[in-house]
RNA sequence: GCCGGGGUGGCGGAACUGGUAGACGCGCCGGACUCAAAAUCCGGUGGUGGUGACACCGUGUCGGUUCGAUUCCGACCCUCGGUACCA
């Protein structure tokens, strides 16, 4: 009723076997090429509901439901090799131009490539070494100790005998795995009373267990250098740990190492036969070092991390995975896919359902035939949303996942979607469709050229929502004022990619234009009879005529820049300003000679026929109807936006604001091509600017071209 | 915490590349029409002072650059989105 425009023939259902089956196969390839792999990740889990919680469902470190205190749990999961396409996803990003820069900013910060080294560190009296990873190899001298995560084998290894750090682990154990949780903790360690070895000193350093140090990053071990990292810095001055400058401010300044670390470049001191070297050289020179004794390498590191898909849900696309005991995993044979998922199940209100049903899990070995168990972990439905727009085009292929017709449409002219899938749906879409081209599905290397990313919709300062039960009916007011009135309101209150406030009062100011755009077509329909055959060539207007026809080709001007910019509202602004011009000059028509009307009536034709073009988009309806009734030629619908005439904007007249110190004190209307010179004297001369200026000097009189002149005095 | 937005009248918002702040609309005030109301039409509407011409202040806060800053720079406050199992 709103009059979009669905091809209901292209209709997909993700959770329908005809869809899921093909990211089933796809992940079975994906599986041969060693692109799906199997690893242990932490969850969190409830241990009164015995059931892993999502992070949206741990509120405050305790189970939604059952407010249970919620714990990490290790389980084994399937993940793509994401990071073996960071490079890739990363450098592409240059090529988006159709998209914010702000989204592509965003992705560049969340893959988060950073070059620096590995270092190694042997571990005191055992046969054994710590890896680091560092971006700031040129501290290497300044480390003081070592940070590893709770979870890090060495953490479990020193706790056997001793139990301060047992008790620790398990506190930590009670951390949620959500970043911003993990980041806002208070930051806690203990030692571990072990030591390593300096690469290059062999001095020892204590190894401590750090809340903070995540095992998903790096390699879950951190040096830390208090003097020149912030965080390290904290935690050194929490636990009396030594603190070791070896970086001097570049200007020679003194640092006050009491009260801050000094985290930016400089020169090194303290660094023995590295001493003087800026802190760029220094990262050279310590890694070639440090390669040279096998103690560390160069390394890029990416923020980003392995794709974690599989979940422990019951309702998605079951994961096409037979474990054997003999075989290991093994991909489900294509000719045995799809996998389909059991409609008909018990809940228990624990566990997946399907881990309660022997007829889905006990099934046969692909390879041995022996006794196996299916997979009863289904797919992220973040997979399915990463490759719909694809499948658009050949919905109705049940021989191959994509064919032909992928190639010729793909990649997206336009994509719309809110801004809150800036990052996670966006990168892993963009994953999607390089994995797709790599097996020669589809040929481009992007899906979407051009994106906009609209805002929310508010009521009463909240996002609308069912559940907040802050909703408006469209239906109702369909019903009411009809669909162009709603999607006019819709279009004017904000642009696309802000967040829009409901208002029940600016439907009606809507209505009322629309009202009067409808009252004016049929008032003046009498003006489409005469100049239906008519234009502008060969007549001059008077100058208040052709001050209106400029004002309505420089609206035109807007509109067309509007669009260009998908900034909507101010194209509704410039059609209730035309509306309001037209209206204007139609009102003169009764106090006009026989000789002006016909001009007029000119240009209040032309006028309206472009106003309806810039509207058409916005209200196709009402504007169709009126194109009829003026007898235009064609369906304004089919009309492309006209350019504005240059024999209507011309202008020999301009007005130019005469400010003096920058301030606005007068202004002046001169020709058009009147020459520096002269446009300073005429604002020089003005009796309003001659007034301001008594007693004072002009110093300097600035000129800005069709703009203004400013007197500085 | 980190990453990315946003903050302008009573309200939604406009101001394109540093150059007239508040377009357009809503609301409100006044008027016309009407027995009256609704609808419609006309006028006014950032704040303060002034009869007035006009002056001063004003784009989250504080500071800076500039002849000139909503726009650029620095610091901060508030707010929204994301933070890898909400999607």
């Amino acid at each position: 009723r709103l009059g979009f425009s669905f091809d209901w023939q292209r209709e997909i259902t993700t959770s329908k076997p005809d869809y899921y089956r093909w990211e089933q196969w796809l992940f079975t390839k994906l599986f041969e090429k060693g692109l799906a792999y199997k690893k242990e990740a932490m969850v969190n889990w409830d241990p009164v509901d015995q059931t892993i919680l999502a992070n949206e469902q741990v509120i405050n470190g305790r189970g939604w439901r059952s407010d249970a205190l919620v714990e990490r749990r290790e389980i084994s999961q399937w993940f793509l090799k994401i990071t073996q396409y960071a490079e890739e996803l990363l450098k592409d990003l240059d090529q988006l131009t159709g998209w914010p820069d702000e989204v592509r900013t965003m992705q560049r910060n969340w893959i988060g490539r950073s070059e620096g080294a590995t270092v190694l560190f042997e571990v005191t009296d055992q046969s054994q070494t710590l890896e680091v990873f560092t971006t700031r190899p040129d501290t290497l001298m300044g480390v003081t100790y070592l940070a590893i995560a709770p979870q890090h084998p060495l953490a479990e290894k020193a706790a056997e005998n001793n139990l301060l750090l047992q008790k620790f682990i398990a506190e930590c154990r009670n951390i949620p795995t959500a970043e911003a949780t993990i980041a806002t903790l208070e930051k806690q360690g203990c030692d571990t009373g072990l030591t390593v070895k300096h690469p290059i000193t062999g001095h020892p350093l204590p190894i401590w267990i750090a809340n903070f140090v995540v095992m998903d990053y790096g390699t879950g071990a951190v040096m830390a250098v208090p003097a020149h990292d912030e965080r390290d810095f904290e935690f050194a001055q929490k636990y009396g740990l030594a603190v070791r400058q070896v970086i001097q401010p570049a200007d020679q300044t003194e640092h006050d190492f009491t009260q801050a670390a000094f985290t930016a470049a400089g020169n090194l001191i303290n660094s023995g036969e590295f001493n003087g070297l800026s802190s760029p050289a220094a990262c050279t020179a310590i890694t070639n070092y440090l390669i040279k004794l096998q103690k560390g390498n160069k390394k890029i590191n990416y923020r980003l991390r392995d794709w974690s898909v599989s979940r422990q849900r019951y309702w998605g696309t079951p994961v096409p995975i037979i474990n054997c005991t003999h075989c290991g995993a093994v991909a489900v044979p294509e000719q045995q896919l799809p996998v389909i998922l059991p409609e008909e199940v018990v809940f228990t209100g624990a566990a997946s359902p399907l881990k309660n049903r022997p007829e889905f899990y006990e099934t046969s070995c692909p390879k041995c035939q022996g006794k196996a168990r299916r997979e009863t972990d289904t797919f992220d439905t973040f997979i399915q949303s990463s490759w719909y727009y694809a499948r658009y085009t050949c919905n109705n292929q049940d021989k191959a996942m994509l064919d032909e017709r992928a190639r010729y449409w793909l990649p997206v002219d336009q994509y719309i979607g809110g801004i809150e899938h800036a990052v996670m749906h966006l990168l892993y879409a963009r994953f999607f469709h390089k994995l797709l081209r790599d097996m020669g599905l589809v040929n481009s290397d992007e899906p979407f050229t051009r994106l906009l990313t609209q805002g929310m919709v508010l009521k009463d300062g909240a996002k609308m929502s069912k559940s907040k039960g802050n909703t408006v009916d469209p239906n109702a007011l369909i019903e009411k004022y009809g669909a162009d009135t709603v999607r006019l309101f819709v279009i004017f209150a904000a642009p696309p990619e802000q967040s829009l406030e409901w208002s029940d009062s600016g439907v009606e100011g809507a209505y009322r234009f629309l009202k009067r755009l409808w009252n004016f077509g049929y008032q003046q329909q009498g003006i489409a009879l005469h100049n239906a055959a008519k234009n502008f060539d060969g007549i001059t207007l008077k100058p208040e005529y052709a001050n209106i026809r400029r004002q309505i080709h420089e609206i035109l001007q807007q509109a067309n820049y509007d669009y260009e910019r998908q900034q909507f509202n101010t194209i509704v602004s410039g059609s209730m300003k035309m509306l309001n011009l037209l209206q204007e000059l139609a009102n003169q028509q009764p106090h006009t000679t026989a000789q002006d009307l016909t001009n007029l009536q000119l240009i209040l034709h032309e006028g309206f026929s472009i106003l309806l073009q810039i509207l058409a988009p916005i209200t196709p309806h009402i504007t169709h109807t009126l194109w009829q009734q003026w007898h235009f030629s064609g369906l304004v619908i089919n009309a492309t936006l006209p350019k504005p005439a240059a024999d209507a904007l011309k202008n020999d007249k301009v007005e130019l604001v005469v400010q003096i110190n920058g301030k606005l004190r007068g202004k002046i209307i001169i020709d058009a091509d009147a020459n520096e010179e002269t446009i300073k004297t005429t604002a020089l001369a003005d009796a309003q600017i001659q007034r301001h200026l008594v007693d004072q000097t002009p110093k300097k009189v600035i000129v800005v071209p069709k703009k203004l002149v400013n007197i500085v005095v």
